[in-house]
DNA sequence: ACAGAATCATGACTAAATATCATCAACTAA
DNA sequence: TTAGTTGATGATATTTAGTCATGATTCTGT
């Protein structure tokens, strides 16, 4: 096969509308060039590919039956370099449109559910594909390649991962409604003085830091529930004991009628972040969802 | 939807071999140009579709998301066209593939077939629409577009076909076996005398030339059965009388252990000829058509 | 039959797109 | 540190694609 060249997909597109026309002149006029361009292009075409495609009788130009064959197969061709230039726009407006997304429990049950929504509000084509774990598993997931974004408790440590902080947030407490502490406006360690805590059972950055600083202030409680983030309010709102979680999850998960949550000092700060690969970087389904954070309840 | 600007393919095929390599300089290697070249194509690439498909980092590119998916359809694209070019090979070595072709009953029974079957021994790709009818239909269907060839009895009076003349014989004559001429080498028109003629129905040169001649030389047959061409070998055969028609349909039909095949004086001539639409001149398939004639009669 | 309009091809030229060379800055790995 | 990568970029050359002006035919309508 001697070499065909077909960079020019101009005279591919010239070639058509010439079939198509019938007529030089009239195809340029339909492709605002000039006719000498359109009996180049075609001569040149010609050239390349190594035949004929059209004969000159009487200052016409007659399609030969091998045009024929040749048309249709440029027209699948060429729709098939419309179809590319569609879903480049598409690209274009909506960057990649699959998202493999893993977050921590604390954001996974509501905030990201809403991020997830509002952006599929906007385009409902992106293809989502999201799940809920630790947050060192999330980055690890991530760096592996077999997520694509994940949403983590900062700080993390990974030299490959882009890291931004989304939010911090105070962590509030969590009180039973019919509780004596349901009054106060604000709960103070103090207050924690012979209570039952309620926490988190997975590694927990603001719940280390509470029982150092119960120790350090030589407060006794009365024991304490270690228990999955998940069932915390639900054990909260049935009387178990006090709790004291990040405001997020906390207004996500609390049966407000039955719970009360309150602002707790001194204050533990909870950071999340956005974890994703450099080549994420820029993605437009990545700005989309940092645009699209829920409002964190005050 | 800003228009996109796709006229080089070679800027596609410069981003997938990226994308397979993961560096310019081993892509700018592979392709034989210059990893500048590389780089620029890139750019522009990313300037015409608007937007980063590769992240620089650390002096590496690095794919994005929208390049996973822009090299799946560039993917499509590239097969399509390596399609396109085989067809284009296939056209140039062959031709275009589909021709359908009409014949004169003369010619149709099995010099046209013999034709058809060496052509399809050279190429059996080829795909053959055959029929059989008189001459000027022949040339009807053709003109009109119908059919893409015809093999005619000249003379044609066309004015947009093209007429190329095949061969031109000079009419024997038919005779039974057992018959008084069979045994002379040559039959004259003086031999017609008192004979039974059998001769073809449909408007035909040779007989009525033969009927003129009759008439001008004074001679009296005996009477004429007028058939299709195609029963009047078996007429012979079957000893209703004498016929004479152009060689090659008497070669073909005729029951050679039961009819002898004469020349006859003077000569009457038959002129065959190919038919065709402009647009067919140069094809390949008209050019094996002429080339592929089988041997005429001697 | 003839004038005028329309067809495609082509030489000479120009503009635009592509590629090159040489070089730089950033990074990697010994 | 040093040698060897990487990709980007300014200046330049080359190749490609298009224009203009013109010519040779052919068609069309009177």
């Amino acid at each position: 096969m001697s070499q065909i060249n077909l960079n020019s997909l101009k005279s591919l597109v010239i070639f058509k509308t010439l079939y198509e026309t019938g007529t030089a002149t009239r195809t340029a006029k339909d492709l605002s060039i000039t006719q000498s361009g359109v009996s180049r292009s075609l001569a040149q075409l010609e050239e390349n590919i190594g035949m004929p495609l059209f004969i000159r009788h009487k200052k016409r130009l007659v399609a030969m039956p091998e045009a024929d064959e040749l048309y249709s197969e440029i027209l699948a061709l060429l729709g098939n370099l419309e179809e590319m230039k569609h879903s480049i726009v598409a690209l274009r407006e909506f960057g990649a449109s699959r998202m493999r997304l893993a977050a921590v429990p604390g954001l996974g049950f509501a905030f990201v559910p809403k991020i997830i929504a509002a952006v599929l509000q906007i385009n409902p084509s992106y293809n989502i594909y999201f799940d809920i774990m630790p947050s060192s598993e999330v980055v690890r997931a991530v760096e592996s390649g077999h997520f694509d974004a994940g949403f983590v408790t900062l700080p993390v440590n990974s030299q490959t991962l882009i890291v931004d902080k989304i939010c911090e947030v105070e962590a509030v407490s969590l009180i039973p409604l019919n509780h004596s502490l349901a009054s106060k406006d604000i709960i103070t360690i103090e207050d924690l003085q012979d209570q039952h805590l309620v926490i988190p059972n997975q590694p927990n950055l603001a719940a280390d830091q509470l029982l150092m600083q119960i120790a350090q202030n030589n407060i006794r409680i009365s024991g304490k529930t270690e228990a999955n983030i998940a069932a915390i309010c639900s054990l909260v709102a049935n009387g178990v004991g006090i709790s004291l979680i990040n405001p997020i999850t906390a207004y996500d998960l609390a049966a407000l009628d039955r719970v009360v949550i309150k602002p707790f000092k001194p204050a533990f700060n909870y950071s999340f972040g956005l974890v994703y690969k450099r080549n994420w970087s820029g993605n437009q389904l990545i700005k989309l969802l940092k645009e699209n954070l829920p409002d964190i309840p005050a």
